[in-house]
RNA sequence: GGUCCGGUGGCAGAGUGGUGAUGCAGCGGACUGCAAAUCCGCGUAUGUGGGUUCGAUUCCCGCCCGGACCUCCA
């Protein structure tokens, strides 16, 4: 097994990775809030962390991987006061979304999704903690972490206090001490969704879930906190304060990964320049699996630009993987090629990873079964290559057994040498968008 | 403005202190009833100016350009 190599934020450079138990890995994400659709943006965490936790697998005997469900955030009451739909109905259903979008992409689902609204009573717990041992206060109705309380505040995301209280520009609430203290907990009024709690009815700030779920499924240490660059300040810039103020001693993630952002044709995908693309956009156009290819070709620190040139290009990509895998009839289970393996192993280096699988793709070309089981072996750890060639290229549609009927005419006039026939044949097919390969082994055929 | 990250061939995208992966596109050839696919071959790149070094794309500094964060955001 190789050694395993992952970019820790907190060194900003590789670093070998060594679990705090080597018998069980234990790995945070920060997940989606449920307030609407997943855009595009959304999925590139949700399947870097996927791949990650396929690695961690086949390298540690056992791995837990919590992935939260943000329920509970004021825009979803925006959302709520909006559309008048109740908030729990808008959460369901936008997590069933979620889930639907997520699978679509091949990921499959993190061991534990606990929700915020599940956990509020270990929020609870940590601030009243905070507040016992001085690193949290409560005034009028809210409860606030007091950041100069904690020396280290600012160290990890790489800002000093001063700059971040130069650089306030929203007017400081009254009853903070600090500028730079934030909210545990805030009141809320009666149509608003709240809790009971020692400081009256209200409900958390954005930033003490994770810290609440995190300890309450992994403990108060645990080896990988994963995320968005977005994220870095504040919410994990607090989230180490809170968790670390609340159980001292404690070294909460050692290895922190973040996934660069996404942006259309070169610009931040925003509702107001009109590019802001769903999931469920992009599946509607290309097969779900050429976009998580898209967005395992670049590596995941790097900025990615989704756009539909690049989702044609690694659809071909994976034509010509699949193409590979019909001709050899690979079959499952074989171990996974030694360069795929080493390229995950260097911080995940998904690129290098596919380049490998080009080689064996090349190979399993040439007639090579054990480099075509391979391959498929590799696509198993990334989340792909997992579907029948033939229904690859088939795609969906109801006309199969037209088109298959169309063909069989066209092999025959071929074989009596009526190639006029032939050829209207496949004119007739191509400008339905059926594309068709005449191989030794007879016709393939293909939808756009 | 502050902090941080990055600038590699037509495009996408890795690695590396000493002949610059891989893919897509392009070009030439083989094969092919047609069309694809497949195979062989070809070309083109390390933003810019310095420094360290026998030697830098790789390390250091300046500059230019792009991006992220500083405010809700994956």
């Amino acid at each position: 097994m190789p050694e395993l190599r992952l970019h820790n934020y907190v060194s900003r450079r590789k670093e070998d990775f060594q679990p705090i138990d080597p018998n069980h890995v234990r790995m945070y994400v920060c997940g989606p809030t449920v307030y609407d659709l997943a855009h595009i943006g959304n999925a590139r965490p949700a399947v870097v962390y996927d791949v990650m936790a396929r690695l961690l697998r086949v390298l540690f005997p056992k791995v837990t991987y919590v992935r939260n469900v943000t329920d509970v955030d004021d825009k979803i009451n925006t959302r709520a006061r909006e559309s008048g739909e109740p908030i729990a109905a808008i959460t369901a259903r936008t997590l069933a979304d979620y889930h639907a979008d997520i699978a679509a992409l091949g990921n499959l689902p993190p061991d534990v999704e606990p929700r915020a609204t599940d956990n509020i009573a270990q929020m609870i717990m940590i601030i009243e903690r905070l507040i016992a041992s001085g690193h949290a206060y409560a005034a009028d109705g809210h409860v606030l972490f007091a950041v100069p309380s904690f020396a280290d505040y600012g160290k990890f995301s790489g800002r000093s206090p001063d700059e971040l209280l130069a650089g306030a520009r929203v007017d400081v609430a009254p009853y903070k001490r600090d500028a730079g203290d934030f909210v545990l907990w805030k009141p809320s009024t009666p149509e608003l969704p709240g809790w009971d709690s020692p400081w009256g009815r209200g409900r958390p700030g954005w930033h003490i879930e994770c810290s609440a779920m995190s300890w309450r499924y992994l403990g108060e240490s645990f080896d990988i906190h994963g995320g968005g660059t977005d994220l870095i300040f504040p919410h994990h810039e607090n989230e180490i304060a809170q968790s670390l103020c609340a159980f001292p001693g404690s070294t909460f993630a050692h290895t922190w990964m973040h996934n660069g952002m996404l942006v259309i044709n070169g610009e931040k995908m925003s509702k107001s320049l009109g590019n802001f693309i769903t999931i469920r956009d992009v599946l509607a156009k290309v097969p779900a699996e050429a976009a998580r290819f898209l967005l395992l070709k670049t590596h995941y620190r790097g900025l990615l630009d989704f756009n539909d040139a690049a989702l044609a290009e690694a659809r071909k990509e994976l034509d010509r993987f699949y193409r590979a895998l019909d001709r050899t009839q690979a079959a499952p289970g074989a171990p996974i090629p030694e360069t795929v393996l080493d390229a995950l192993c260097d911080d995940l280096n998904t690129p290098l990873a596919v380049a490998a699988m080009h080689a064996l793709a090349d190979a399993a070309m040439a007639g090579d079964v054990a480099a075509a089981a391979g391959l498929r072996a590799a696509g198993s750890l990334m989340g792909l290559l997992q579907t029948d060639p033939s229904e690859w290229f088939r795609g969906e549609g109801d006309d199969s057994a037209a088109i298959e009927a169309a063909i069989a005419e066209r092999i025959a006039a071929r074989k009596s040498k009526d190639f006029a026939r032939a050829d209207a044949i496949r004119k007739e097919l191509t400008d339905k968008g059926i594309q068709l390969e005449d191989g030794p082994d007879g016709t393939i055929w293909r939808r756009g």
